[in-house]
DNA sequence: CCTTAACTTCACAAATTTCTGAAAGAAGCG
DNA sequence: CGCTTCTTTCAGAAATTTGTGAAGTTAAGG
């Protein structure tokens, strides 16, 4: 007999969303909003309610609502509201996955500021600015280039996904 | 009178060292470790001794070594012995710096085989195990892209920097 | 409107991480 | 070889982070 699927083998989910969630947990991800991520992806529709993940996560509802507002930040995971009812739902879309990574934007950002007050504060004269200018330099060069792989990415995926 | 290279004002060192640091903080790195790095990237001649560091960033021997530890695991710095002392140096080479952004690999790699194990898992015809490969897909797509362009990187920096 | 289901916020307890001082461990130099 | 200087290790105190229960808030549905 062949499976539903809502009762897919809850045990091959629960090993690949812990599983996964501690990979990114290692990458510097606090521990909730990795589960839940990885709970989403690995889910059938990439959407679950507050209830559902709490339930199988085993977490509270408190906990499900901080890593969730974590994830919506970061753009991981939208929120949808069922029209007609208080419940909402978490989505994970395909895409968003590499949004996030783009994001990363804001960051570098904030290093190359850092970075060009260092210069002016050194002096760009002196080795230690000339250093950090370098650094500088490299920054803007991955930005730009990053910009253009995920272009790239866009277009190799809608060739081969036939999904714009 | 033009100040001489060792007595550069240590207000804008530090104003530097320690706002770059809460960047890098921000980004998920430790704080010692960032401040050590940081520390690093201001010097003079990019080299720094554990007492210097100490001193500097008010922070015990312990404190430096743990840094210097993970900073040295991670690449982002090299230890260096002083040739007939003990005291040890530790040095950031430019280049090293985004070395280490390719070291990003090695968690990309596990990202991937944890993937890889959740689409077997699930199932590669399954909605949620779809999902995962398309995830997947797009690692190893950005994997090979960001070689790519760690080599664009070298050639336009050896051609501007004038040095291999 | 009032009830009730659902999510959020908050204060706190528990767990974890971080940094230090002290002691132990290398390595140059006499 | 032993003294001295520098670094590392380790146990523990302090600070931070994490997750919970409970109270508070919002909005659907009668």
């Amino acid at each position: 007999m062949t499976e539903s699927r809502t009762d897919r083998d809850p045990e091959s989910v629960s090993r690949f969303v812990e599983h996964f969630a501690a990979q990114l947990v290692e990458a510097g991800m606090a521990r909730m909003p990795s589960r839940v991520f990885a709970a989403l992806l690995a889910s059938d529709t990439g959407t679950l309610t507050s209830a559902e993940l709490g339930e199988q996560l085993r977490i509270s509802p408190a906990a499900v609502s901080g890593a969730v507002r974590y994830l919506a930040q970061v753009h991981m995971v939208s929120r949808e509201r069922e029209p007609g009812s208080r419940r909402e739902r978490y989505r994970v879309h395909s895409d968003q996955w590499y949004e996030a990574l783009t994001n990363r934007e804001a960051i570098i950002k904030r290093w190359e500021e850092a970075l060009r007050e260092g210069v002016a504060g050194l002096g760009a004269d002196t080795p230690a600015g000339r250093r950090l200018a370098e650094t500088l330099d490299f920054f803007e060069f991955i930005e730009k280039d990053v910009a253009e792989m995920m272009e790239r990415w866009r277009t190799y995926r809608e060739q081969k996904y036939q999904r714009p």
